[in-house]
Parts: C-alpha cells; sequence; structure tokens
DNA sequence: CCGGACGTTCAGTCCGTATTGAACTCACGG
DNA sequence: CCGTGAGTTCAATACGGACTGAACGTCCGG
C-alpha cells in the first residue's frame, strides 16, 4: 500500500475514532473505498499490518451495522468485504436512529420526570419538535436521494450536490 | 437527586459515551436540562456524586463546544452553567461539520490519491455528492428552522426540494 | 480418515483516558 | 497582609477497550 493511501486509511481511522469506534474498523472501511475489488481478510490484514483477528471482528461489525457487505464466491473459501452498495443510505438511516434515541430520551423524562418547572417542561417539548423537525427533514432528504438515485443511471450529477462549498477546507 | 433524574443523567451519560464522550459530561448536560435555574459547579459535583474537577474540566468543554453557557452573577464568585440557548443549532451544525470533515476526505483522496480504476473514482464521486446532498439538505432545514422557530409554529413537511436564499454568514 | 486452509474465539497485554484528591492561583473581605 | 472561598491544574490511579497470538472449530480436497 502506498503510502498516500495510508495516509487515507489513518485518517479514515481518526475520523472513526472521534465517532467512538475502533480505529480499525475506520481504516478498514477507508481501504475498501479505494479498492477496486472485495477483499479478503488475509488481504487486509496485510495492507493495514494488523492482526488477522482484529481484521476479523471489526470487519464482521461493519458488515452487522451496514456500512460493509460480506461477498462469497462460489469455489473460494475465502470471505472478502467491500463498502455496502448503499452505505449513504445506511449510514444516514443509522444517524437518524441516533438522533431518535436522544429524542425518546428527552421525551421519556419529559413525560416520567417530576418536574415542577413549568419552563423546563417547555424547554424538553422545544426540544423535542426541534429534533423531531430535523429527523423529519433528514427522513424526506433521504427520500428525495432514493428516489433520484434510483432512477436508471444519472446521466447527469444532480445539481443539488454540487451546490455546496465543501472543498479547500486546508 | 431522586432516582428517576438520576436515570436519565445515566442515560445521557451513556449516550454521550456511544459519541465518544466522557460520560460526566452527558451526565451533567442531562442534569442542566432538567434544571429550572443555572447550576454552579459545586451544585453539579454534588448532584452527581463526582469531584468538582471532573465537573470543572468536563462543563468548560462543553461551553467551549458550545453545549453548555457558562453565566456569571453580579456580585457572585460562582460561575453558573445551563444548557445553550441555541442548543439545536449548534449541535447540528457541529454534526454538519463532521459529515463535512468526511466529504473532504474522501474529496482529498479522489484528487490525490494514484486510483487507476475509474469505478473507484466514480464510487468516490458518488459518495462527495450525496454527503454534499445531504448537508446541503440539513443546512436548508436549519435555516428553515430557525427562520420558523421565531414565527408561529414551522410544523412543515417539505414535499419537495425547496430551495431558500441562503444567507450562510452567520 | 487426514492435512491444510479458512474464519472465529478467547485470554492476555497494552494503551489511552476518564476521574480524582491535592496542590495551586487568584480575588475579595476583614 | 492574612484567610477564605472560588475555579483550575496536575500527578496518580483505575478502568475500559483495542489489539494480539495462539488455540479452536470447520470445511474441503485428497
Amino acid at each position: 500500500m502506498d503510502t498516500a493511501t495510508s495516509r487515507f486509511t489513518d485518517r479514515m481511522g481518526l475520523l472513526f475514532e472521534a465517532e467512538g469506534q475502533p480505529p480499525i474498523a475506520g481504516r478498514i472501511f477507508g481501504y475498501l473505498m479505494v479498492s477496486e475489488e472485495a477483499r479478503s481478510l488475509d488481504q487486509l490484514a496485510e495492507a493495514l499490518r494488523v492482526s488477522k483477528a482484529s481484521v476479523s471482528t471489526n470487519a464482521r461489525r461493519l458488515a452487522d451495522v451496514g456500512i460493509l457487505e460480506r461477498v462469497c464466491r462460489p469455489a473460494d473459501r475465502h470471505d472478502y468485504y467491500r463498502v455496502a452498495p448503499e452505505l449513504f443510505t445506511r449510514t444516514m438511516a443509522e444517524r437518524l436512529r441516533r438522533w431518535q434515541r436522544f429524542t425518546e430520551a428527552v421525551g421519556e423524562a419529559r413525560r416520567t420526570l417530576p418536574i415542577r418547572s413549568e419552563r423546563v417542561r417547555a424547554r424538553l417539548r422545544g426540544y423535542e419538535t426541534a429534533y423531531a423537525f430535523m429527523a423529519d427533514a433528514i427522513g424526506d432528504a433521504l427520500e428525495r436521494w432514493q428516489a433520484g438515485s434510483a432512477g436508471p443511471r444519472p446521466r447527469r450529477r444532480a445539481a443539488e450536490g454540487q451546490r455546496l462549498a465543501h472543498g479547500d477546507g486546508r
């Protein structure tokens, strides 16, 4: 693996670490992102210089979450992994679930906690509606995206995607 | 602190931990969410049964990130903390930044890595546009929320992509 | 039946980091 | 000037979890 790719995988490892996940998971993910074909556990272990045990557990976990996909080939005893085809919608859905967990916790608190202050009650209600609003918006956007990208081979890139300046943060 | 509230704060601690942040930070946040008034460091330390040192560092960090707000009262040497008034938009903006960091990493990889496969290039482009699209959608929703929360009941489901003027300086 | 090549599991180690008690700084009041 | 009370900083500790090497189970080809 060349040094540029290694830098990229390490960066992904850091991003994953910042999200509370093991760094190796991020590095696996990064490596598979820039891999043409699916990779076996041995390939991953060798490319990332980590034990096969780590690769095994982490890759499986990533597959459980829906970030990776395990693919088996006939007459081949290896397991291969690649980034899930529906990566974007899956991760977005997962993010949505986290927000909903937060919103649930707030809602349950508002309903069950002995809160005397009306101001606090109003505040909690405000959080609930705000986060519900955002979850709603994200759900809508997801649907729009799926509707747009589900069509037969979008020949032109979605114009919306180009509108946000996200580059040159260096 | 009653047991129900304690359960809630612990739950927040777990949620924060799942996000890769110290549990005490989450518990402070949870406790302040259901507090009528701002709380001093001592009050927090006593309510959560943790050292004042932890409360000090964690509360300050939360304030740095914009989740809490430190409020000083005249003729009172205590520091008080409360949840930031703009909590929702702040956390949402932070989340947006994280997505952009990811998108940046992907974009940089696409531009600088020696990728031979055209399929991989296309895949990375796809990620970029997808995540940029979502960031855009979230930005729009945020603006709608901010515009609406000042006025009456912003309850509105956007059926199709509706573009509002971006004022993006904040 | 073997032997080898897989992936998985598990005890052990190592490292980071959350948390703490104590020391420290600083401002104010007397 | 002290002494008190506030927040901060720091060295030490405890804890969790990531990672590993080795053992294990399993399937396949011979």
